[in-house]
DNA sequence: AACCTGACGACGC
DNA sequence: GGCGTCGCCAGGT
């Protein structure tokens, strides 16, 4: 439960126009090789809210695929193009440029 | 208690 | 880079 927080925390932490990896926050929440709990807690934030959700993606630098809903990536990735972050083919996004450490 | 399921990831081919 | 395998762990059946 208050582990949550820490991800969160993590996660108000990447820059505008920046991006970080679920395993990245994970592990600045200290709770290292545990990703999915990231994935589960951003999924548990509703629409409102002031975290930057957007800018979490996996490390294929591509925003992950939720099971059904299929709206809400399309809406992450407008979200980050706003921001000035660019995709490459295929819908990936350079790491090397937009990680945040 | 066993088993299944994910907004994941590292590693070996 | 694609693909299969295994590790991870909270929650729900």
């Amino acid at each position: 439960m208050s582990s949550r927080m820490q991800i969160y925390e993590a996660v108000r932490r990447i820059p505008r126009g920046r991006v970080s990896t679920y395993g990245d926050i994970a592990k600045a929440a200290g709770l290292p090789g545990q990703a999915r709990q990231v994935g589960y807690a951003l999924a548990a934030l509703g629409g409102e809210t002031d975290i930057p959700w957007h800018r979490v993606v996996n490390t294929s630098g591509r925003v992950s695929v939720r099971t059904g809903d299929r709206s809400v990536e399309e809406l992450q990735r407008a979200l980050l193009r706003a921001e000035g972050i660019r995709f490459g083919p295929a819908d990936t996004i350079d790491l090397r440029r937009y990680r945040h450490e």
